[in-house]
DNA sequence: AGCTGTAATTGAACATCGTTCAATAAAACC
DNA sequence: GGTTTTATTGAACGATGTTCAATTACAGCT
């Protein structure tokens, strides 16, 4: 065929990461390719590549809706409007949610290692300085006292270590005895950080 | 050919969990094929297919392998007859610096999802579990007068988050602002968790 | 209407992947 | 030396990402 135009090429692009998403939802990460994407949208593969640079920039995007999803739902938890040590489990309550519900999506975040020189797009940096920031917040109003830079730092050690514990969950490294659930393991992660933190 | 028996079925495996050590170490997880592999030990793809049910078996053997040579380098740092935190730091640091010497093959540990209902070999859990034994030891030298149970969970807690960090470090999915290296955070985090827990 | 130029879309082609298995060649046995 | 056994091969299959000449449908002009 030849020129259609019942798509703009941003709908075929939102579309595509639409389809991807049912995809890699339904039959997780290895399940998705080109042709399946293409198929599900009622294009071929030549068009995908009219949209996009190639898979892994197809994937790049679909992370970053990801992360925009993980974003509100954090944002969302937080304005319940808890305060201290809550709220900080509401925010790791929030990830963990996600995460356990969007597995597939959710791993597709880390399993893409980036190539050798291969950089990350600074609209992708900023979504996650996005997430950062919001524990950043929580953490600055838990433990008073704290200067602007020791925060930051400690916001990302304990978010790196919220994510550890999910990981390691989710792809089933840790389930030798012990028994607690995700949740279990970042309250108690909280509890002993900040503890620590307000002395 | 027919029949060669240059090397047993033992030593081909050996050889060929050899290659692939190389091959991963030089160009990455992606770069890992059957193909490569055989030709690298002067077999062909067939052969390796006697000695492995499938390249997924292939890497779970090599990761056991690196669990190995993980949990060697923080036994030796151990013996080095730190006590309290400090153990404690020289555990992190030696799996950090593993981690980043090495993190190609590191990071092959995750990379691997399990499929849907793909369950881990008993002996890969034993592996782990050495690992995990060994930070529960340490920790409970550390923090005295727990009982076993919350140990052993803090002390699965207490690597989980060792572990996000190193991920996020190695994935560069980190290096908004703050620039601590990934020991500091380390050790942050076990100042902190510990502290919380002596109380 | 008819012609023409432009641009959107296709799908066959290429190299490579994991995986299988009949065919083959070498050792072992009698 | 002939026969059996078995380790090893490599062609074959289906599926992958990616490319690009060929094709088709629309827009504008006469």
């Amino acid at each position: 065929m030849g020129r259609r135009s019942d798509h703009s090429r941003e709908e075929i692009r939102q579309l595509a990461l639409g389809a991807a998403e049912a995809i890699v939802a339904e039959g997780g990460f290895k399940a998705l390719t080109a042709r399946k994407v293409a198929a599900a949208i009622g294009y071929t593969v030549g068009t995908l590549y009219l949209v996009f640079e190639n898979l892994d920039d197809l994937v790049f995007q679909l992370n970053g809706r990801t992360l925009d999803q993980l974003y509100q739902r954090m944002l969302d938890e937080k304005h319940h409007s808890y305060s201290g040590k809550k709220a900080l489990y509401a925010l790791a309550t929030a990830y963990i949610d996600y995460a356990e519900a969007e597995s597939p999506r959710w791993n597709m975040l880390l399993e893409y290692v980036a190539g050798k020189d291969e950089v990350m797009p600074d609209w992708y940096l900023e979504k996650l300085g996005q997430v950062f920031g919001l524990v950043e917040e929580t953490l600055a109003s838990t433990v008073g006292n704290q200067d602007d830079k020791t925060i930051s730092q400690a916001a990302r050690v304990l978010w790196a270590s919220v994510h550890g514990i999910c990981i390691l969950k989710i792809r089933q490294r840790l389930d030798l005895a012990g028994g607690q659930s995700t949740g279990e393991m970042a309250c108690m992660l909280i509890d002993n950080f900040v503890e620590g933190m307000s002395r």
